[in-house]
DNA sequence: ACGTGAATACTTGTATACAATTATACAAGT
DNA sequence: ACTTGTATAATTGTATACAAGTATTCACGT
């Protein structure tokens, strides 16, 4: 379920980075042929992994080249009142669904956020926080759920990072997390399905405020 | 936004919907030279279409070519939990920020829809429905929602198709497609997301009713 | 100065060739 | 009968060649 030998996807997850956290900023044009002379690869593997960027969309075909979108700050308050809604769901799937080995692959990543937290390494906690969530997708039962939130997780990494820049929203996060996975350890599912709804809720004020985004409402 | 001209994107939706409509059954094993051979196609487009499904979780690399993976009855289930939850907002978002000539377009798929509802051609109705939601995911203001519910909604076509075989049930449908671009049109957000999220509803209930499955609660 | 049109350069789409990895079949030894 | 080793076949990953379409440039006429 999880190989990334090839080219295209070394490629892919360098760009996918590379435009996230701005190095390619919004509006840069990329073509298969500066790509490939820059990486040293054929146009090929750039080509893969152009198509998947595309799919995924963050980039656009513009005619003379592929134009970067990345993800902007409204997208990423969008992406939490998505995630507001299902991550529960899954958690609550998770609880239920997932083995007590996969629960201590969870747990541990937790101990090793608390770590990090300790040291204050933003780019580490970040890190745990990605491979938590995504492990809780993949224990939901369902490749649905996984397929669904991964991408939207993974878009706003850059804003995780940033948030977790702040000692205080770090340890509200970490917080969160140990309440999270106490709940899937006791296998229930609705305490785990309000604790991840809360984290979630939370996780968007504290983008937020790190940002100073109006909350609002959505109507 | 919405060019498919090339060769992949052609053999991506054939394969898509064969997959989907179980021409290629679960299971069965694609390589990109036979379907190249049998396409009268080089491997090159046919690979893109391969990874593009593979994207979509739809077939997984098995070592020995591409297996079918399809979609089963309960990811069918699964697709509707996320879009109970999420599919209502980006009504309430439509409300807002689609412009009118938008709209009518929304509604110009109702009055069609109503129209194979009394020729009773499922094929069509279910043409219409794609339609009507996707043009709500695409004017609901940011591509986050497109993007993320348009291979959700793509996935269950075929049970949405089989659902609407049903005279009843393809007019319990209409009568709620109807109630929301009413909601609408009147531009109000509330009663936009609350018909939404009830169609929703209704719609994993015929599901179920068809397929005689639990509905069930999710725990 | 400004529009028009042709030539040029750029970019992608597709086909094909080759290399490398992996699966398969089959034979030999225990 | 079962494993092991080897040869063979199958399959994909990458590079490259070529064609087609598109944008750009620049010269020319007005």
């Amino acid at each position: 379920m999880y190989k990334n030998v090839s080219l295209s996807d070394q490629i892919f997850e360098r760009l996918e980075e590379d435009i996230l956290f701005g190095v390619y900023p919004k509006g840069e044009i990329l073509t298969e042929l500066k790509l490939s002379e820059s990486l040293g690869v054929s146009r090929t593997p750039v080509r893969e992994a152009l198509k998947m960027l595309e799919q995924e969309h963050l980039i656009e075909d513009c005619g003379k080249g592929m134009m970067v979108l990345g993800i902007t700050l409204e997208d990423a308050m969008n992406i939490y009142e998505i995630r507001k809604r299902i991550e529960g769901l899954a958690a609550a799937r998770c609880a239920v669904t997932a083995t007590d080995e996969q629960l201590q692959e969870i747990k541990e990543t937790v101990e090793l956020q608390e770590f990090y937290v300790s040291r204050g390494d933003s780019e580490k906690i970040k890190e745990q926080d990605t491979l938590f969530h995504e492990l809780i997708y993949k224990y939901s039962g369902s490749a649905v759920f996984y397929d669904t939130l991964i991408p939207l997780h993974r878009k706003i990494q850059k804003f995780r990072k940033t948030s977790m820049e702040q000692k205080s929203k770090a340890d509200q996060s970490l917080a969160e997390h140990k309440r999270i996975i106490e709940a899937l350890l006791s296998r229930d599912p609705f305490k785990a399905e309000a604790a991840m709804d809360e984290h979630a809720e939370h996780a968007q004020f504290r983008l937020a405020d790190t940002f100073n985004v109006e909350t609002g409402k959505d109507h």
